[in-house]
RNA sequence: GGAGAGGUGGCCGAGUGGUCGAAGGCGCAGCAUUGGAAAUGCUGUGUACUCUUACGGGUACCGAGGGUUCGAAUCCCUCCCUCUCCGCCA
């Protein structure tokens, strides 16, 4: 949610920002209109309740009073009901407002746009055509996507013997990692209500994602950042104990709506995935340094798996509203040939907290609202980039080091048969 | 699923129609005291919106929404949530 002083004080800003942002659908100028008649009505309604109170205190003692107050009441409620009308549409209004953004946000329409920041790594070198994914994963019978379109829907696939130990243990290993780094671990609720998503940001603007419980305020999370942002909301949080830097491993669920036919082949986009996530609560001037620090725990992370990865500055037309900047990491998958997002940091600087009230007070007792920051760690597309980088020609995949502690074996060979 | 209890400020906890934004306590901040600290004493300390150049006003908020009344934390209705016990179950 943007300040709606910035709106009075400043609209012009607003409107640079909805037309570099692509949002077109929100009439700043009437929005301003409405803004002003709401202040003045707001104005009228708490000056008939002033005197209505004064004169409450006087009926006491003059019965004449009562008589002009009961006067007021047909006045006052029918303000009153077009002011909390007018309260309303103005918010719906304000919460399509998308972020400011980060002055180094490059300009563009979709992923090609994006600017390369840093390679890192070096592609391994193959005498056979390496495999992708999809078909390691057969071979090794560690991926199950026909019994998962079976018990569940296209989209939903099973881990299988070794593959799912080294699925857990990258996921464990990497929630270890950030715990030594200074994140606490959570494990949180995999369903969240809908003023959670709202607060967060995924309502309104993502709305066909996410799965909806039937007759229940609830919907399936598409990830973790929705339950553990949303989990401070409300709160005053005390400005030394910042940052606050959690992590959780959660399954994530999406509708994939209108996504079919883009990179199915796979694993790469389905409708459950289990995600390790940072979130870092901040003070405001804190929020580019933190930003950076995810980036540099989501590489530091590739690098101990020897995974060669680039790094994106993710341009305007592929970062969502709520975001100020976003950093993308992309994994190199030999047997695609190319980069695939593996991982996205985003700054969401007060966007979300200011929806959802998480605020931080000084020791002087100066109150701001907090900055956050939703990066993941690592995912089961992680788990798809050991496989491909680390294949032999008989479609054996090599674990890496570190990883051997958590899983027990040092690779997954086919079933000699 | 059955039965009961309860939702008040950062926390605990009083408060059954006006003097209640709300006693008291804890916590926190400042001052005093001290060599320093503890203890003690005094003072202050909710949030949001809005008006005002400022000083400072005003309005709203005691789970949510409605109702009664000149006036509601307090009375009435509806809903939500939390907790406890029993049953069932991972």
């Amino acid at each position: 949610m943007i300040d709606i002083k910035v709106l009075r004080n400043n609209p012009e800003k607003i409107k640079t920002n909805c037309i570099k942002r692509s949002v077109t659908h929100v009439d700043i100028d009437k929005l301003l209109e409405m803004d002003s008649h709401y202040l003045q009505l707001l104005n009228d309604v708490e000056g008939i309740r002033a005197k209505r109170n004064q004169l409450s205190k006087e009926c006491q003692t003059n019965p004449e009073a009562r008589e002009v107050v009961k006067g007021l009441k047909q006045e006052l409620s029918d303000k009153e009901v077009t002011l909390s009308e007018l309260k309303v549409q103005i918010e719906q209004q304000m919460s399509w407002l998308p972020n400011f953004l980060s002055s180094d946000v490059p300009e563009g329409n979709d992923d090609a746009d994006n600017e390369e920041l840093k390679i890192w790594g070096d592609k391994a070198v193959y005498d056979f055509d390496p495999l992708d994914h999809q078909e390691l994963g057969e071979k090794l019978d560690i991926i199950d996507a026909k019994r998962g379109a079976k018990v569940a829907q296209s989209g939903f696939y099973f881990w299988k013997g070794k593959g799912a130990q080294l699925a857990s243990a990258l996921f464990f290993w990497a929630q270890q990692e950030l715990v030594k780094k200074g994140f606490t671990l959570f494990i949180a609720p995999c369903a969240a209500k809908e003023k959670t998503l709202y607060g967060t940001g995924y309502l309104p603007f993502f709305a066909d994602q996410t799965y909806q419980l039937e007759n229940e305020d609830l919907a399936l999370i598409g990830t973790s950042e929705q339950v553990m942002v949303a989990y401070h909301g409300d709160e005053i949080l005390t400005a030394e104990t910042l940052p606050l830097c959690y992590t959780a491993n959660t399954p994530c669920f999406r509708t994939e709506a209108g996504s079919y036919g883009k990179e199915t082949r796979g694993i790469f986009r389905v409708h459950q995935f289990q995600k390790v996530e940072q979130i870092v609560f901040c003070l405001p001037e804190e929020s580019e340094r933190y930003h950076e620090m995810c980036l540099e725990n989501e590489e530091y992370l590739l690098q101990q798996l020897n995974i060669p990865y680039r790094v994106v500055n993710v341009c305007v037309g592929d970062l969502g509203a709520p975001g100020y900047k976003k950093y993308d990491v992309d994994a190199y998958f030999p047997g695609f040939g190319n980069y695939r997002e593996v991982c996205s940091n985003t700054n969401l600087t007060d966007f979300q907290a200011r929806r959802l009230g998480v605020r931080y007070q000084q020791n002087n007792g100066k109150k701001g609202i907090v900055h956050t920051i939703s990066a993941t760690a690592v995912t089961d597309r992680v788990v798809c980039a050991i496989m491909e980088n680390f294949q032999e020609a008989d479609g054996t995949i090599i674990v890496p080091n570190v990883l051997r502690p958590f899983t027990g074996f040092d690779c997954i060979s086919p079933k000699s048969q």
